[in-house]
Order: C-alpha cells, then sequence, then structure tokens
DNA sequence: TTGTATGCGTTATCAA
DNA sequence: TTGATAACGCATACAA
C-alpha cells in the first residue's frame, strides 16, 4: 500500500529532504549575502529581476519555508492569532472559529485556539498564553462570568490588537462584530405574522444578555410595524432550557386566548414549546406555528423541521479577522473603535410554513399521527 | 462601570505596565547577568538559592512573561503544537479538539488547529502551514480524500514527531490513538440482547472505513457469544445518513420474519431507523428497539432518547498529547510506533430500554400518540 | 542593485 | 556558582 511509484526517484532528483532550509542555505549556494536573498523572498523593490527569480527559483528547490518564529522575534510581529471562545462544541462557535480559521489561513496566519469554559480565570490564563506566544492580535468572545476586564488592559500596553466578537464589553470602546440580534427577531416574528397569525407569543431569554433583550426587541418591532398590540402575557422569560420553555407553553397554552405561535428566543426553547403543543394534541404548524433562533443541528432533524434564524457563523468569523488584521496593519494606533453589524438570515421550515395547507391540504399532515 | 477602584494604585505600585519585559532588564535591574536570569528561571541546577529566590521575586513583581518565539529559535523546539481534522464543526472533533487543548494548555503548549475540510489537498497546505509556524509536534486525523501518505514524510524528516487520532493509516508503523469501536459495536449490541430482543439488524456503514468494519464485527461477536446465528438479511450496508437509513429499515421491516431490534453504526443512522419505525406505527423501543452510536447531541432530544455509544472524545484528545509530548521529549528517535486503544461507553435510553415496561407498565407510553 | 553589520530574546558552551 | 560570548534565522539601517 504504501511503496508504490515514488520509491525509486527518492536518491535520482533532489537530496534536500533534510532539517528546515535557511535563508544562509540558499545564500551559500547562490554565493550571495542573506540580505539579498530576504529582499527576493520578500519581493523588495531594491533587487534585480535576473537575482530575483535566480533566488525564488532555488527556494523553490529547495521548498525553502520561511521560519515564522526568527521573522516574528526581528519584527516583533508574529503570524498567529489568538482567539479565545467560551467553548468550541455546540454549533455556533465551532462555525464561527471555522470562518476565523478560513480568513486567516488565507491571510498566511495560524490561529491558536483558548476555551475559557465560562471562566474568567480561565480566560486571564487565556491572555497569558497568547501573549507570551507573541500572538500578533487577539479576537475574544466574553466568558458568561467576566464583568471585569481590567485583564484587557495588557493587550493594549503592548500594542497588541483586540476584536471581540459576538459577546462584547458593552457601551465601550472597543472593536466588535456582532450579530443584528433584533433584526433576527423581527425577521422571525414578521414571518409568522405573513403566515396568518393573530397571537404570536414569545418565549424570552435572559434580559441582562443583549442578545436576548433584542431579540425580544425585534418581536415588538414587528408586532408594532403590524398595528397588533403587544400583549404582556404573551411575553414569557425562561432560561431558554427545553424543559422551562416547554413550562411556558404549557402556561401560554391555558390563557383564555391562547396563541396561535410562538417564537423562541433560542432552538432549544422553540424545541420545547414544540414538543409541549404536540403534547397537547395540537398541530404544528396549523394549530400553533413556531420559530427559533440559532439554526441549531436538530432544527433540521426535529419532526416537523424547525424555522429558525441563522447567524452566519462563519462571516463572522471571517468579519473578525478582516477587522482584526486591519488593526494590526496599520498599527493600533489610530484608536476608532468600531462595530460591525452583521444580518441574519430567516430559515423557513415546516414548523412554521402554513402555506402549504391551502395548496395541497393535508399531503403530508395524513401520513403522520 | 470601569473606573472603580484600580485607577488609583496605577502609578504608586508598579509602574512596569509597559512593553514586553525581557531577561535583559530583569538582569540591569539585579545587577547580574542574562545567564543568570535564564538559569534561575529555568530552574538550573547550577543557581545559588538566594539568587535564585531573587530573580524569581523580581520576575513576579515586573509579571516577566517568556517570550516563547526567542527560545523556540534558539532551541530549536518550539511550546506550539499543531492539530489538524478533517472539520470541527460536528461534535466529535469539537470535543476531541477540546481534550487536546486542555491537555496542551496543561503542558504550557499552545494548539494551532487547522481545517482539512476532508481535502487531501488542505491537508498538505495545513502541514507546511505548521512546519513554517515550527511547531514542535503534529496530531492528524485523517481527511477523508487521503490515499497517498508521503506528504508526512516531511514531518519525519524534520524531526517533528507526528500522532495519529481516529482516522489513521492503517497497517502502518504509526502512533495512532484510536477508539475500540468493536468494543463499542459488542457492548451495543449485547444491551439489546439483555433487553430480550431476538432478531437484531444491523445498519452498517461504509466497509473501506475501519471503524464501521469493527462496529459490524463487534455486533457479529456479541451475537455469536449470545448464541444466536448472525442472519445476514439482517445486515444493511448505508452511507449512514438519515434517508437512506429509513429506506434501509422499511426493506427490514418487509422481511417476512423482521427484526425487533435496531443497532445503527451511527447516531443518524439510528434516528432514520426511529422515524420509520414510528411511521409505521411501530412503539419504540416496545416493538423495535433502537441503539445508534456517536452520542450526537440530538440523541437526548429526540423523541424517544436514544441509547447510543459514548466514544470518550475528551479522552481521546487528551491521550494524543499525551502520547506526542512523550516522543517530543524522547526526541522521536526511538521508533516504537505505538497504538493506543480507548474503551467506548454504553449510554443506555429510552429507545431501547424496555425494562421500564415490565415494571410500570406503560406508564410514558400512554402519555404519547 | 548588493553587501556589511547589528540586534530581536533566549540559551548552550566555555571560561572564570 | 556566575559571567562573557556566540548563535538560532531573519530583517533592517547604513555603507559601498
Amino acid at each position: 500500500m504504501s511503496s508504490s511509484k515514488k520509491q525509486p526517484t527518492d536518491s535520482s532528483k533532489d537530496k534536500p529532504n533534510q532539517s528546515p532550509v535557511s535563508m544562509a542555505d540558499l545564500a551559500r549556494e547562490l554565493g550571495v549575502s542573506t540580505t539579498t536573498i530576504s529582499r527576493a523572498l520578500s519581493d523588495h523593490f531594491s533587487i534585480g529581476p535576473a537575482m530575483k527569480q535566480k533566488v525564488l527559483k532555488l527556494a523553490k528547490k529547495y521548498n525553502y519555508q520561511p521560519n515564522h518564529m526568527a521573522s516574528a522575534l526581528r519584527k516583533g510581529k508574529s503570524k498567529l492569532l489568538g482567539v479565545i471562545v467560551p467553548y468550541i462544541e455546540g454549533r455556533f462557535f465551532a462555525k464561527v472559529v471555522h470562518g476565523i480559521e478560513t480568513a486567516a489561513t488565507k491571510a498566511g496566519y495560524n490561529v491558536i485556539i483558548c476555551q475559557s469554559n465560562e471562566d474568567v480565570a480561565n480566560e486571564r490564563r487565556n491572555l497569558e498564553s497568547l501573549l507570551s506566544a507573541q500572538v500578533a492580535g487577539v479576537m475574544v468572545s466574553l466568558s458568561r462570568t467576566t464583568h471585569e476586564f481590567h485583564h484587557f488592559d495588557k493587550l493594549r500596553d503592548r500594542g497588541v490588537p483586540l476584536v471581540f466578537f459576538d459577546r462584547v464589553i458593552e457601551g465601550n470602546n472597543v472593536n466588535a462584530v456582532l450579530l443584528d440580534d433584533r433584526e433576527g427577531g423581527y425577521l422571525a416574528t414578521r414571518h409568522l405574522l405573513t403566515q396568518g397569525c393573530q397571537r404570536i407569543a414569545h418565549l424570552a431569554g435572559p434580559q441582562h444578555l443583549n442578545i436576548y433583550r433584542n431579540r425580544l426587541q425585534g418581536y415588538f418591532d414587528a408586532l408594532r410595524e403590524a398595528g397588533q398590540p403587544a400583549d404582556e402575557r404573551l411575553v414569557r422569560y425562561t432560561d431558554m432550557t427545553q424543559a422551562q420553555s416547554a413550562e411556558a407553553t404549557r402556561a401560554l397554552l391555558a390563557l383564555e386566548s391562547p396563541p396561535d405561535a410562538v417564537f423562541a428566543a433560542g432552538d432549544y426553547s422553540a424545541l420545547g414549546a414544540m414538543q409541549e403543543a404536540r403534547r397537547q394534541g395540537l398541530c404544528v404548524p396549523t394549530d400553533m406555528a413556531i420559530a427559533g433562533f440559532s439554526n441549531e443541528a436538530f432544527t433540521v432533524v426535529a419532526e416537523p423541521t424547525i424555522t429558525t434564524v441563522d447567524q452566519h457563523c462563519e462571516e463572522m468569523g471571517q468579519a473578525t479577522v478582516r477587522l482584526l488584521l486591519e488593526l494590526i496593519g496599520v498599527g493600533s494606533n489610530a484608536f476608532i473603535p468600531r462595530q460591525l453589524s452583521l444580518r441574519p438570515e430567516l430559515l423557513v421550515r415546516d414548523s412554521s410554513l402554513r402555506e402549504v395547507d391551502e395548496t395541497q391540504p393535508l399531503a403530508t399532515a395524513a401520513a403522520q399521527p
């Protein structure tokens, strides 16, 4: 399986399969100085085109790979970027990190990933770790237990640019990439309205987190736009778990005029609502339309599939890298903190789609109990 | 919010809040050589205890952070580890990576993560990237499209240790950390047997992948041990998707003597089987018990919750790091390739648990349609 | 256009 | 036990 066609040529063509080739090696072979090599490889202006070609050719022949550490040591700027996320398991951060890695790689950077595990103490340790690795910049999504931000000062002191994403120090002058959660809540609610829903309930999340506040705001905005009065009894505050959301839904259904739709600020919450509704014999979406938030993996696995809001996670990662590289470029002296806001996308699925009932009545509904 | 109790002391106690403190700075302050500083900090044997204390104290006062790049450049060994995974989204690799990161951090290493996106071309690029970042070692889980392994030779040439995990070059002399998939298949099948299942079917995965071959083997082993003849009609080969698995299940249920249990080699496959069974009016687990593999997140969200096999992903990550650090320690000259095999764990959930029926007949079954 | 010299921060070698 | 020196690989100010 392994000894096929590539073995015999091993010693015939190139034998420089050894330890790393340095600029000095190339210089010696060409009888020039390392300065010339350096200039040719970094496309310096004061280099002869002929010489440049010679160097490049030789570099390719020997498969020269620049030593990032040496370069970084000399320049004071490495080709490493640091990321701190609360955790990597779960869809959201995994996808954001993927976006980060893609964008960073394209720009010739490597990415060091740290997880705070939602613990500010780890966050501090991660920062130290990244600093001693001499990263050129840092991207952070705050741990849930971070209420004090002095550990980030050290970055500024050392001139290492910092960009937050998703979870951000609020009201401060920081660089950040965010999702427009209000827009997401607005889109989901408006969709339910266009499906003909008359009484739309909202399962809201903890209001000390801006994302949930904004999703609630979007819900209100959509209702107002449609001229529907907001009924406070239709808004329930939960911790976004499946269990609490099911409970809240039970309470909603016990109202004298129960809702005919639920917009949940999270997918697990939407799932809890859906399970409770079906448990009570209601048909989703006919009797009760449902929309969630986050596009978790299970939303396409559930029955029926769940309408949700996608956060364009990868795009967030890429935008974060773009902003960070910009700051690295300018030297981070020009302190004009910027906030980018990304638009979410509504994904309409079966849990909210009533239109089908009109075109082809009870087509799929008949197949299910 | 930010200007509280830490501001006034800023200039009183320590003002070294500046650019990175180097050994030279400490040396100057103490009137000794950098050599002495280096020795004190690295706990060299030829250092006076008094001097050592003085240095350590000063280092703490100035919050000295070693420059990993300089150290790496000098020693030829960095504090960076490289990881290449097919992708990071999805539960398995995310958890393995978490385990890797935890173990690496504990040992004072940072981790650079690369994703091949199941493309061998990316895998090659990732390797180059890691090499130029001067990583001290590399951990790889092969891309699905990797059938040729010469790009890994370069690591050996440069003396950079390599450890595979989960997806491995087979039959070769490599260091690897694996899961005992046979054991997993065995445990799941045996569990179904103890639940009283008489005819257990198996939804098998692509047999060119060792993991699926081994799970199938475990299935056979359990049956043989129980004295049940293996019925070839009960083994169906699918691509492990929900759709194909549902189809295969339909075929199984159409047999003259249909199965009363299904062990699927993957959770999505198990889900497809479960959905098909219920669609045909069967009750899970009473009429048809089901077990999957991988402990995907949705297995606890599905109704009923799905019995599955957990792969101890984090442990795999930690074991991989441990093995790698060992190789880095010995210099990777001692070429005694080792294969570690981890034991999986069976997680029994509702989709296979028939015991409840005997103790409290149709307790929960009544609540559901 | 090319070369010389120097230093980034750390550590190994040798000498004191 | 401590210090002086050189070197890791690269990039820049300066000289030629």
